[in-house]
DNA sequence: GCGACAG
DNA sequence: ATCTTGTCGC
């Protein structure tokens, strides 16, 4: 895949994270995504910490059909700490890896982990947006920031995720009486676009496909 | 000072 | 994220 952006290294300390997140926040964009979707991507990563490595699987989808078409893999040492709010540091540098190995280059990414629900709104998937130069979703399995009303408990009902009085995403019923997942724009698409695609990605399970079967095929090439 | 805290 | 089999419930 082409056309990756390199807007900054990742050798950086946790305050030049940050500081890099409020630099980099401010050209986030959520308009509303407008080309047809053809292929939906999903990304994720997994560790050995015993290794010291961070594996990442790419996969792409048919939209909306959901036909997988391709899947890539990428590992690398593991430099960054889990830090709550720094996340994109740890993760970022493999999942553009394995995205750069895909041939089919996808309309849209869904994220495991925040978009704009982030204490400086760059969660990783909103930073691996701006890098992609693509639309991203993120799709949290829990929160990180903000507050909400328990959606109901079938499949497609949300409520919304506030910080103070900012949305910031929504908390979403992917699947009847199952935990709902916190969803966000990552870049370049709307609040809308996420519930949308979210939904039109998911089957029978919590996780929509693009980010269910990549958790599954990162758990295999680290094994 | 005391909790909360994506993966 | 990771360590992990059976088991409770729709």
């Amino acid at each position: 895949m082409t056309g990756i952006q390199n807007l900054h290294g990742w050798d950086v300390t946790p305050a030049q994270a940050r500081g890099l997140q409020l630099s980099l926040s401010g050209q986030i964009s959520l308009s509303p995504m407008r080309k047809k979707i053809r292929f939906a991507a999903g990304l994720d990563c997994s560790l050995n910490k015993r290794r010291g490595r961070i594996y990442a699987a790419a996969v792409v989808f048919s939209f909306p059909d959901l036909a997988l078409i391709e899947t890539a893999n990428a590992e690398l040492p593991l430099e960054f700490p889990y830090v709550p709010g720094l996340l994109s540091f740890r993760e970022a540098p493999v999942c553009l890896e394995a995205a750069g190995k895909l041939k089919q280059a996808p309309d849209v990414w869904l994220i495991d982990g925040q978009g704009i629900a982030h204490p400086r709104r760059i969660g990783l998937a909103s930073h691996l947006g701006l890098f992609l130069d693509t639309p991203t979703i993120g799709c949290a399995k829990s929160r990180l920031i903000g507050t909400y009303d328990e959606p109901n408990p079938e499949k497609g009902s949300y409520s919304w995720l506030y910080d103070k009085d900012e949305t910031i995403g929504a908390v979403l019923r992917t699947r009847t009486g199952v935990k709902p997942l916190f969803i966000s724009p990552g870049h370049l698409c709307s609040f809308q676009d996420t519930i949308y695609y979210t939904l039109a990605c998911t089957t029978k399970y919590r996780l929509p496909e693009p980010t269910r079967i990549a958790n599954q095929t990162v758990g295999k090439i680290k094994r």
